[in-house]
DNA sequence: GCCGTTTTCGGCCCGACTGTTTTCAGTCG
């Protein structure tokens, strides 16, 4: 199988925990993580780049001798240097890193002090009071060791970006009414636009940060407060949500915003272009020497080193300050560019509403337009439509489009794909519609050549338009299904259909970086809202941040055109 | 190990908090 660029970044992640076990050069392990997260974040699987014969050492943060190691790795599938790594650090050493508190400079003290080399042998040391002889260690670490290995495997707890919401607008509103607060704003990933995220960062801006913490602490939705210090403190919430909170004058309220909205490698990027320009960044501000030349919001910050501002959604460390140099940032697409919302369930299949109820609920939303989509007979357990039924939903529609100004239906389905890539309606019912969209519902574990041949034969059907929830992830819960995304992409490009980028919020699939893949080859991405009753609009803002995430326009979404600039282009993917 | 508008050598982002110290290293984000 096809090594993909999770893969590589995963050998390279361990790498650089392995090394600094070992004592390596801080830099040198620097430079396998900066490698790994780049990999992740370019949207082309490099392993076409190393079939193509590319140059790997023109990527970013990719030199000669990782370049060679990603070769190794595609063409022989291991890299020689982990496996002599295994020789002199035991991999279970990684798992000691997770524990919170425990570093790489501990971990090797537990090794070669202790002979620890597993979370068991951990706790059975801490259990016997080893830890607390160790240099460096002491009574608290050992206490902490001991509480944090029962929870391990909570620490890398993330939630979907809608179950966060609430807590994050309960909470800006709590603290607004602390004394002396003037704003309150949320950060870090969320900010970001993140489909998960695993924390959640709050900034606020007082005349005296006493107050603000004081209030935090006594949120009743607090469970534990983690640390606390004069400006800032972190809490775990009931629900497990961990919180960051930051108190800043507000003078500096700009450049801690952009401090703490990240990524971390975007960060990271920006502090180096403006050290190269004899400037200091941090959450204080922009410093030249002492004096401080910017920092009061984030365009000042960004002005500074000549830079546009740039939207929280591109700051991902993949291209967006360059984009921003050379004056080539996209003009993201927004909620209010959506003109209509092509998928959606009724009660004719498994949503909870009509057909007008639907159509009304989007008309109230300010849509043009929605597509009638529900399941094909196929999906029994959504009670999917059959022939005879569908037959009766399009009359439906086009008695309800005499009835209903304002709001235009177009008749669509959802068709299974079969597991040979046959849709499960025949083409003389399917041509009745304005379109079609096809999703994999089933036998998600085929290796990839066959789930990528079975989509593929999908597209080329006569009456074929969307392919919907491309990955078929769903979020925290199912992986994605083994696909060639890029190939699936240079197909609808081909073909002429399209993608969708479904909004709800445990899907959001398909991803930032195939959203940014599709807009380089030129395929347009419907965001759909895949609802099933008459709050299927509210899906749509978190189909917006994803999409913004991976860089598109207006111009990139299918459906921000009038339904008169939509209908040619739909009507060319039904036969 | 990467990188270059000071550089092919000598740099490499920056500060808060904790626990261990008695002035600071380690960890974290």
């Amino acid at each position: 199988m096809a090594v993909r660029n999770e893969d590589i970044a995963a050998v390279f992640d361990e790498m650089a925990d392995l090394l600094e076990i070992e004592g390596a050069n801080p830099f040198r392990v620097r430079a396998y993580r900066t490698a790994a997260r780049n990999l992740r974040g370019l949207g082309r699987e490099v392993a076409e780049l190393v079939s193509g014969g590319a140059d790997l050492s023109a990527l970013p943060g990719i030199g000669k001798a990782l370049a060679a190691k990603i070769r190794e790795m595609v063409q022989t599938g291991n890299v020689r240097a982990l496996e002599r790594l295994h020789q002199e650090v035991p991999a279970s050493l990684e798992a000691l890193l997770h524990i919170p508190g425990l570093g790489p400079k501990r971990v090797r003290a537990l090794y070669e002090q202790l002979g620890v080399e597993t979370l068991g042998q951990l706790e059975q040391a801490a259990r016997a009071g080893r830890l607390r002889n160790l240099a460096g260690f002491g009574p608290k670490t050992e206490q902490n060791v001991l509480e944090l290995i029962g929870a391990h495997s909570d620490q890398q707890r993330r939630f979907r970006r809608a179950g966060v919401q609430a807590h994050a607008e309960a909470l800006v509103a709590y603290l607004k009414q602390a004394e002396g607060v003037t704003e309150v704003v949320v950060a870090g990933s969320y900010r970001r636009g993140k489909e998960t995220v695993g924390d959640l960062d709050l900034l606020v801006t007082a005349a005296q940060p006493g107050a603000v913490m004081e209030r935090f602490g006594a949120y009743e939705e607090v469970a534990e407060v983690v640390s606390r210090g004069p400006t800032r403190s972190t809490v775990i919430l009931r629900s497990g949500l961990q919180v960051d909170l930051r108190v800043v004058a507000p003078e500096n309220l700009g450049a801690a915003l952009h401090y703490f909205t990240g990524s971390k490698a975007h960060n990271i990027q920006i502090r180096r272009l403006g050290q190269q320009r004899g400037l200091k960044i941090n959450e204080y501000g922009v410093f030249r020497d002492e004096r401080r030349i910017a920092g009061e919001t984030e365009e000042s910050v960004f002005r500074t080193l000549g830079l546009p501002f740039i939207p929280p959604e591109l700051r991902q460390g993949s291209g967006e300050i360059e984009a921003a140099r050379e004056g080539r940032l996209p003009e993201l697409v927004t909620l209010a560019d959506l003109r209509g919302d092509l998928h959606l369930h009724t009660r004719d299949s498994d949503g909870n509403a009509t057909i007008e109820e639907m159509a009304l609920a989007a008309k109230k939303h300010g849509l043009e337009y929605i597509a009638i989509t529900d399941h094909s007979w196929r999906l029994r357990i959504a009670h999917g439509l059959d022939a005879g039924r569908l037959l009766r939903q399009i009359e439906e529609i086009e008695r309800l489009n005499e009835r209903i100004k304002g709001i235009r239906i177009l008749k669509g389905i959802e068709v299974d794909i079969l597991e040979d890539g046959m849709l499960d309606l025949p083409d003389e019912v399917l041509s009745r519609l304005d379109l079609v969209i096809g999703a994999v519902h089933s036998r998600f574990r085929l290796s990839e050549k066959k789930q990528t041949a079975r989509i593929l034969r999908a597209m080329d059907q006569r009456y074929f338009s969307i392919l919907a929830h491309p990955s078929g992830r769903l979020l925290l819960e199912r992986e994605a299904y083994q696909v060639d995304m890029p190939r699936i992409i240079r197909h609808a490009r081909e073909r002429g259909c399209f993608l969708e980028l479904n909004a709800q919020p445990k899907r959001l699939d398909l991803n930032d970086s195939h959203c940014r893949l599709a807009k380089e080859e030129g395929v347009p991405v419907a965001i759909n809202s895949d609802g099933h009753n008459e709050n299927a609009c509210a899906n749509l803002v978190h189909g917006i941040g994803q999409a913004r995430r991976g860089w598109l326009e207006k111009g990139d979404v299918l459906n921000t055109r009038p339904l008169g600039g939509l209908r040619p282009l739909l009507a060319k993917t039904m036969g």
